[in-house]
DNA sequence: CAGATCAGCGGGGTTCCCTC
DNA sequence: GAGGGAACCCCGCTGATCTG
């Protein structure tokens, strides 16, 4: 990989078709770091290798002027996507009723314990959550839960359409997905009233979309929805229990409280003026990708 | 009672797909 | 290629409920 200082610069090189980056620039710590574990094969890095020796002696290796970079720095250090703690390769798909009581006795232990992080492990894999919004002690559950034609009513309080939403997304293999399987893996949880007809289906996927864009408006938000790939990303996925608990008490009474104020989304024509996206060609420096089903 | 949180709603923008 | 429709996300507003 090689920076270019412009996208002009790039034409010459060669991507596959199917191109996702391997190493992702962190532009707080300005250092690049490997993201394609479980993901490389030399079938992969071979042709790129090959590409290499053949025009290496024509590539520049200037790296990017700081000034080209340092003024977005500020921006991005809060956009910076975290790679998966663990890789899982199994994709979502419709439980089976023991793949159902397995997570459901994991999600009844995680809310008998809800000021607290729970790591779910389902498929080989591992996803952690952290405490429920609100909760620093364990309480006694004398709250009524708030009414939700998706959700069963007889819950606990704290167990709301986002306290799922954000367990589901945790859930998603590599913490990446789409809506619909987020849905998938929503479908899972004993809490959600059992889903009738289609037209309950369709409002499962409607909840959910409103549930997402709550959650990625939160301060420290779980979730960024990345535009390109058409996929949410859990922003917490490599964060552990421990990192979990310390950030909730932080945030929790007596913390700091002070509400960052709601993100203002770029317009989109700015948002999506090429001349803005500057990365590396062979550089995330957003999203971590995984390969395309 | 004020503020915070959760949730629903609806208009607007973007992208994709299909048809002509 | 243009136009239309569908799907989805973006964003602000509002009301219900809870908490201190």
């Amino acid at each position: 990989a090689r920076h270019c200082k412009d996208n002009s610069e790039c034409k010459g090189d060669v991507q596959p078709a199917d191109f996702v980056p391997y190493i992702e620039y962190k532009s707080m710590l300005r250092v690049y770091q490997w993201i394609g574990a479980g993901r490389d094969s030399d079938g992969h890095l071979e042709p790129l290798a090959q590409f290499w020796l053949a025009n290496k002696s024509s590539m520049s290796s200037e790296w990017i002027e700081d000034d080209i970079l340092g003024s977005r720095l500020e921006n991005e250090e809060s956009d910076i996507i975290p790679p998966p703690r663990c890789y899982t390769s199994w994709t979502v798909q419709p439980a089976t009723d023991s793949e159902k009581d397995m997570y459901r006795a994991q999600e009844k232990l995680r809310y008998e314990k809800p000021h607290k992080a729970y790591t779910f492990r389902m498929h080989g894999y591992e996803s952690v959550v952290g405490p429920v919004k609100g909760i620093y002690t364990q309480q006694t559950g004398l709250n009524k839960a708030r009414g939700h034609s998706l959700l069963v009513p007889d819950r606990p309080a704290y167990v709301t359409i986002l306290s799922l939403v954000r367990d589901a997304v945790a859930r998603l293999p590599n913490g990446e997905g789409t809506r619909s399987d987020i849905c998938e893996l929503l479908k899972e949880s004993q809490y959600l009233a059992p889903l009738i007809n289609s037209t309950a289906e369709n409002n499962l996927n409607s909840v959910v979309s409103g549930a997402l864009d709550r959650l990625h408006y939160e301060n420290d938000p779980c979730v960024k929805y990345d535009t390109p790939r058409k996929l949410w990303i859990y922003l917490h996925r490599n964060r552990n229990e421990e990192e979990f608990e310390r950030m909730h008490h932080l945030n929790g009474p007596g913390g700091n409280k002070i509400k960052k104020p709601a993100p203002r989304r770029q317009s989109r024509a700015k948002a999506k003026d090429p001349l803005n996206m500057k990365g590396p060609p062979n550089v995330a420096l957003e999203p971590t990708s995984s390969p395309t089903k």
